[in-house]
DNA sequence: GGGATTTGACCTCG
DNA sequence: CGAGGTCAAATCCC
């Protein structure tokens, strides 16, 4: 597999490596802060930490993404770069294909009060109405093409299936299992794309404003360790919900272990396309990181028997979708600058 | 019986 | 006007 960075990001790399170097250090305030506020984050109150409170690091963190991001899509010269006190509301930016970004969302940036219109639009007036809604016009969307229909790790509910024009298999809708209970927006749509090696390519519109608690419950913040806390951190579990990330959930090491056993039972063949990380790649790649007990030296650690070297092999759209998906390695990151 | 899925109707927007 | 997105009654399944 071969790829380059575009220009702009190589131009920018000390940009992005410094973003990325704030963003792990306010990650490791942010725990330290969990570490002396405990008791209190139980009870939704949040406290003040050597760095600021975790709220304000929580914004600073994703502040730091959302710029790295937006270097990486050649918007730092537009002005677009934002402060961490901004940063609430972004939804997405980028392109790709495996795992991309919508690409007619040109503008990365947005308010909160844009990203919630929506629902307050569509909520009341037209409620009594069948079929009525208000369709997105500039969707905050990004997509994901796996071979198999994986778990993402939340709960979604179809409510709907179409057929599509030019497309030989229908579109499934799902919503958000917590959609009424919890007001949460987000949706997806899943559709199969190719036949011969079955690709199923997932649109996610929206993020998730709802917790988990079924799977939340099972999440442990361990944060005893700074070094190991800032490589994983679960901003879907975050006080302050981030349209960024949290529409992804991090997934536990018996999940993944559920999960791989899962995709032998179904022996699905392998496939060659290397743009897409498969399920399985991106199992073994999230139980690398979970397991691993170095953040420094991903390269180092060998892969699990069985697994292709190159599975960290990846583009730069993989890394940004990781760094979505709120788990990744910095230094991995930092190599490909 | 209650939650999830199916499916045709309905609505919006390009 | 038609494709796409959502609703909700009917049905299924545990």
């Amino acid at each position: 597999m071969e790829w380059s960075w575009p220009e702009s990001v190589l131009s920018n790399g000390e940009r992005v490596k410094e973003e990325l170097m704030q963003g792990r250090e306010l990650a490791g305030q942010l725990c330290r802060v969990f570490d002396d506020h405990k008791s209190t984050l139980v009870s939704g109150g949040f406290g003040g930490g050597d760095g600021g409170s975790a709220e304000d690091l929580v914004d600073k963190i994703l502040g730091s993404f959302a710029n790295t991001l937006l270097i990486l899509n050649g918007k730092e010269s537009d002005g677009e770069i934002v402060s961490g006190d901004q940063i609430q509301g972004i939804s997405s930016g980028g392109s790709g294909d495996s795992s991309s970004w919508d690409a007619n969302h040109t503008a990365p940036v947005i308010k909160s009060e844009d990203f919630y219109e929506e629902s307050c639009k569509s909520t009341s007036t037209f409620k009594d109405r069948r079929g009525s809604y208000k369709r997105r016009k500039t969707s905050h969307s990004w997509t994901r093409d796996t071979p198999t229909l994986t778990d993402d790790g939340h709960g979604w509910r179809k409510y709907g299936q179409k057929r599509i024009l030019n497309s030989k298999h229908s579109r499934n809708y799902y919503r958000c299992t917590h959609k009424f209970e919890q007001s949460c927006k987000a949706t997806k749509y899943v559709q199969q794309i190719q036949d011969h090696q079955p690709m199923f390519r997932t649109t996610y519109h929206g993020n998730h404003t709802c917790r988990d608690y079924l799977k939340a419950s099972e999440l442990v913040l361990d944060c005893t360790s700074p070094r190991e806390s800032s490589k994983f951190i679960r901003f879907g579990d975050t006080k302050q919900d981030h349209p960024f990330f949290s529409s992804f959930t991090s997934v536990r090491k018996e999940e993944l272990v559920f999960m791989e056993e899962s995709i032998i039972k179904e022996e699905i063949p392998p496939t060659s396309d290397d743009r897409v990380m498969t399920s399985h790649d991106s199992h073994s790649w999230l139980y690398e990181y979970l397991v691993s007990p170095d953040l420094t030296t991903l390269e180092s650690s060998a892969p699990p028997d069985g697994f292709s070297s190159n599975l960290y092999e990846f583009d730069h759209e993989d890394v940004i979708s990781r760094l979505m998906m709120g788990s990744f390695d910095l230094d991995e990151v930092l190599q490909y600058i």
